[in-house]
DNA sequence: TGCACACATATTGTATACAAATTTTGAGGA
DNA sequence: TCCTCAAAATTTGTATACAATATGTGTGCA
């Protein structure tokens, strides 16, 4: 197996937790998990208790470390957390940044497209993660970016079912992300602030109601007791 | 020595931090500190990262951690941020706030009162940074409390000078500020949220000017050049 | 004196061994 | 069958030894 270095690991596991490879509340081991990088425990631990103060990772005393878990009341404040953060993100990313940040999120966009485009779920959903991650360094406020990127983390985790479209409708809303994207792009490069809060806010209720369904998950029919075929009913 | 476990050395070098005892851009030696809480490095190494990910220090690859910095830059989007951040968290405080964490609050009050008559300076800071973490605990909002975290540091670190008063009109200003929190406790406690993030603005406008002074501090007599006596001149 | 380079020293990074804690297992008894 | 409790197995926590990297120092040379 290929030879990981301990910033590849860190790397990596953020990765595995923001595409739920990696469940949240899963159980991270920590000797299975130096096998896997084929490091010591020694490193890994403390890439864990990194993780961990990135709030992608839990630890309690002698039980070890759990990917960061999804509870309902605390999306509850996330819906309720994100639009101010997102929007005042994108108010101080048209007045700070650089060209270079400029081209980076426009190198993001374009691998946001191409992943969103082929409907591979799990690397759009990454793709939009870098995107808004840039817009974030763009504001550069390390203040509000801890509370985005915590607030990306979750975002991440369910908005991976966006990215898999079931039905037609849904399709024209990914292709409607990429539009409002680019749109932001160039309210940005604009310096046009009011607007990229607009734009911000609109692509927030675009994925909102997507993600809602997250955790609201569809009812199962109520009728489902009377089904012919109930043997594997408790 | 008395013998430290590891979150007795997290919470000690917390404090040390924010009570400027270890100065920004102070440079930590593992070894020096291992010593110091009498552990070895390999526990020690896992307190620093975590640190690290709380954003007291910073770590950099095979050169070790330093004390977070306090750049004027990032101090600039201080100042932008905190009054929003401050205030959310007051108004959440009033709506989520328990009756047991409305007893905590006091309970702090009374310790930073007491400390702050006392005019002990780093103990005021670090009880006032404590009455503020109490609200950010009420506010139970993750994200936004990964913002307040951070802006604590900075906030805790600027204002030791506050409560090391030079001047009587300044004795006025710290009576003040403890007659602010015990009108925010109200606040909080009868859920009056605009009044909250009333009380919150204006403490955060008394603090304001004594922390902008340690930003841009009194410059230098113009004429120091002329003094008599300059053998110390470089 | 000033610079370049090799060597010595100090500091950080990793692996491994062992200690401490937790969880699992299973035997014994009610 | 169910519960209790102790021993075994597993997992986490810490200390130490050693490897790798960075820093400091001094010598030789122009």
């Amino acid at each position: 197996m290929e030879r990981y270095t301990k910033l590849d690991c860190l790397i990596d596991l953020r990765r595995r937790i923001l595409s739920t490879e990696l469940k949240p509340g899963h159980d991270l081991d920590e000797a299975r998990l130096s096998d896997y990088y084929s490091m010591s425990r020694t490193p890994l631990r403390e890439v864990l208790q990194r993780l961990q103060g990135e709030g992608y990772v839990v630890m309690s005393e002698n039980r070890g470390a759990k990917v960061a878990s999804m509870d309902i009341d605390v999306l509850r404040t996330f819906f309720q957390t994100a639009p101010m953060v997102y929007a005042n993100i994108a108010r101080l990313a048209c007045e700070n940044r650089t060209s270079a940040q400029l081209d980076a999120l426009k190198q993001a966009q374009i691998g946001f497209a191409k992943a969103a485009k082929l409907s591979d779920a799990a690397e759009a959903a990454l793709a939009n993660h870098t995107f808004h991650a840039n817009i974030g360094d763009m504001a550069s406020n390390t203040y509000l970016l801890a509370s985005l990127a915590r607030l990306q983390i979750d975002h991440t985790r369910m908005s991976q079912t966006f990215y898999r479209p079931a039905a037609p409708a849904e399709t024209m809303l990914v292709l409607k992300a990429i539009e409002q994207h680019d749109a932001m792009i160039a309210a940005i490069e604009a310096g046009e602030g009011a607007l990229a809060i607009d734009l911000t806010l609109q692509h927030w209720d675009l994925s909102r109601d997507r993600m809602e369904r997250y955790v609201r998950a569809d009812p199962l029919p109520v009728d489902v007791i009377s089904l012919k075929d109930n043997s594997n009913a408790i």
